[in-house]
DNA sequence: GGTTTTTTTTGACAAAGGTCAAAAAGGGAT
DNA sequence: ATCCCTTTTTGACCTTTGTCAAAAAAAACC
């Protein structure tokens, strides 16, 4: 649990009463490689933090699975369209490797933003670091070149290239695993 | 006034009280076609609301200038970045036409958090929208094709063909002026 | 250690989209 | 209407990336 509270903290500082209010509502879970956390069809209705392992999430278009991103320690996790309208996903969320998590309901979380002002103030302030997150991802895919990408992972998620096979990370970059071969061929 | 609370309240509802802080504190502004909102380099400390108008964010990339997001009214306008962050912006927002538009400082609204709850929770729910579609513009552009993004926009935005200049709706698409002009011609 | 099975790389070719340059079409002003 | 200026379209060609198929390499299994 330490490393929720440690991670939360660079957040928001929370209350020792807020804090323990979160304890009491964070549930820890193992699963194991390949399992699912969601699959699609299914309305989420977690909201998860990654302690340990790695996690992605991919959609299915045209035959062909399409990562959109990756989560791993530290990083919260959870189909955030589904989560928020709670409407059915149209995400899969699956493990790369075993981790332990720990997940707590919209309505929990939702009764606790009545009861803390503080802890909606850490959810908004995570809000604005992964608005961010994404907004950078969004202007790296849509006007960068496949092989600036691929050298923009490198330099910001080398984690990935390590932890992740080929043929997930070039949909991640919006690349055929044939191009990312070649990319990598070159350097 | 109205248009923005008539706006707010589709996000969250509010009290009275929390509506009059609100409104003491957002200030009407007008500026004329081209004129900037922002300018890169400096750091943006407004949020503004589009009451009516309509305006572009634009970034300069290898002597290009690429638009990465339109808004129009009832949009809520910064460099969210910069306005976050306060470190300098590397985009520029400019009007596309003579726009109406209120703004509140980021010293201002923060200490609106600190008096109500209810406003941070607004704010929070409104995150939740804006991140919910950056998502969709990010998978939309990422892993379809220049036609398909075309007629995305036809569907989604058509308004945004009628008041944008097409060099402009060609870089926020991600495709060169001339191929969207070849899209065109074939439907 | 040898055999499957999965992942990654390579080759040949095709398709999508970009670039450069020039022509055409619009939009104001006078 | 005419001139000037901006925006859009068209044509020829080039570059990047995708696709299909097969080989090579790596990993997992017995």
């Amino acid at each position: 649990m330490d490393k929720l509270f440690r991670h939360l903290r660079d957040y928001h500082p929370l209350t020792p009463q807020a804090e323990q209010a979160l304890a009491d509502e964070f549930e820890e879970i193992t699963l194991g490689k390949n399992e699912f956390l969601l699959q699609e069809g299914k309305t989420c209705r977690h909201l998860y933090f990654l302690e340990q392992g790695a996690i992605r999430g991919y959609y299915n278009l045209e035959e062909k699975e399409i990562t959109h991103w990756f989560a791993f320690e530290n990083d919260f996790v959870t189909s955030f369209h589904s989560f928020i309208t709670q409407e059915p996903s149209v995400e899969n969320i699956q493990l790369l490797e075993g981790s332990v998590l720990r997940k707590i309901s919209k309505e929990k979380l939702t009764a606790l933003f009545n009861r803390f002002h503080e802890i909606e103030r850490l959810v908004r302030i995570a809000y604005e670091k992964y608005y961010i997150r994404l907004e950078e991802r969004y202007v790296n895919s849509q006007f960068r070149s496949a092989s600036e990408r691929y050298e923009n992972l490198l330099e910001h998620t080398p984690h990935i290239i390590e932890r992740v096979p080929l043929g997930q990370i070039s949909s991640y970059l919006g690349i055929s695993q044939e191009t990312l071969s070649r990319i990598r061929a070159k350097t």
